[in-house]
DNA sequence: ACCTGAACACCGTTCAAGT
DNA sequence: ACCTGAACACCGTTCAAGT
């Protein structure tokens, strides 16, 4: 229909914008949320970015790395919540809900991070702030140090089994054969099973998810 | 070389046992222990059982089913440590840093088991006998009910990361970045994180193992 | 240095057709 | 019911060759 501008041009794309690291991760953000991270693979963002899969290896070193960078995109967007004179405890669980729930709307995200020790800029900048609050918990250096990474790998651990449990309902739906299996266990064979078995399925994710963080934080502050 | 028995054997292996549910979860551990889960496909199994990878579908329902079929064979294998008078403290932190080495030894599994909810029947049995132990602690039965998720997530969780790390290392190599990170760390942009620098990364994995495990302990007995 | 097409070496799952 | 070959619809990464 129109003229053609670049010769050599594959396609009537409005136009070629070079290659950059910071444009593959936008394209890969914008993907992410319109289609999931499944779609977001190097042979579909090259097409998007209307070149070969090879040519983003300049970029980034692998998709392991590409999915760290789109960790970091996400983490920016988390504005500590309520700095007020609310309580440390109270303000470090609000913080951590905060930061799994951004996890829960990208669970394949949350998997592939839980392989990766993300070291992005705004991601320090979690990792900073969780120290803050532990620290103001008067809680010795090396409690908080090693407390963070327990709570942020809860953290990224729970979207990741809850996340793809929702999308798993369609596929397989693993979880009835636990829920199945449960129901089915007798004294005799797991009595311990048996005697709670009701509270074992009980709560709401939201519910579980702040009673892991006060429990955690709770085992943290009681210094041995 | 030796007359053809079968006629329209398709090479001349020993036999062709009868597929099977047990056969097939059989011989694939046999290649996850050999050469690693990555290697047990859908396509190399059938391979080996000689016969196409669609007939393997009508025993496992998908990838992730057999996968929890393979965590149940190991964690038959699990023997409930020195079940003498020890407190159940130190019963319950030996299960489960036996039951976390286990998942070392195959890091991809433990990556893939944290997004099922096992239900094989040894798998029940390690629930319960963990169940038995915070029960015998005097904790309420929900605190206990949660707490046993809650206990096996960190044991998953810290195998898929710790042993992809290891897999890593000749590959990216992205906690070299983190360390690196934090590192070059400053007093202006992330203060908490550079006063507790030296402890963030210090101790072994075993000791940080028993560690959140007895932080968990705590926190789960502190009960509200 | 940056970019590329093509190739290497694979995947899981479904389906129509056989036995 | 069980089994199968072939097909569908893809992957990540590397490499030699270009510009």
């Amino acid at each position: 229909m129109s003229p053609r501008r670049t010769p050599v041009g594959r396609r009537d794309r409005p136009a070629k914008t070079p290659l950059s690291r910071a444009g593959l991760v936008s394209v890969a953000l914008r993907i992410m949320r319109e289609e999931g991270l499944e779609r977001v693979t190097m042979r579909r963002l090259a097409a998007e970015l209307d070149t070969g899969p090879a040519s983003l290896y300049v970029y980034v070193r692998n998709t392991a790395e590409l999915h760290g960078a789109l960790l970091d995109e996400l983490v920016a967007d988390l504005s500590s919540p309520e700095t007020a004179q609310s309580e440390w405890r109270e303000q470090l669980i609000g913080l951590m809900c905060a930061y799994t729930e951004l996890l829960f709307a990208h669970p394949s995200l949350a998997r592939s991070v839980l392989l990766l020790r993300p070291s992005g800029p705004h991601y320090l900048r979690l990792i900073d702030e969780v120290l803050r609050l532990l620290l103001a918990g008067g809680m010795p250096s090396r409690q908080a140090a090693w407390g963070v990474d327990l709570l942020l790998q809860q953290a990224t651990a729970t979207a990741a089994e809850q996340g793809s449990r929702d999308e798993a309902v369609e596929a397989g739906g693993e979880e009835e054969d636990l829920a199945l299996a449960v129901s089915e266990a007798t004294s005799e064979t797991y009595p311990h099973l048996v005697r709670v078995r009701d509270e074992i399925m009980s709560g709401t994710g939201e519910q579980r998810l702040r009673w892991a963080f006060t429990t955690i934080i709770d085992g943290l502050s009681h210094t041995r």
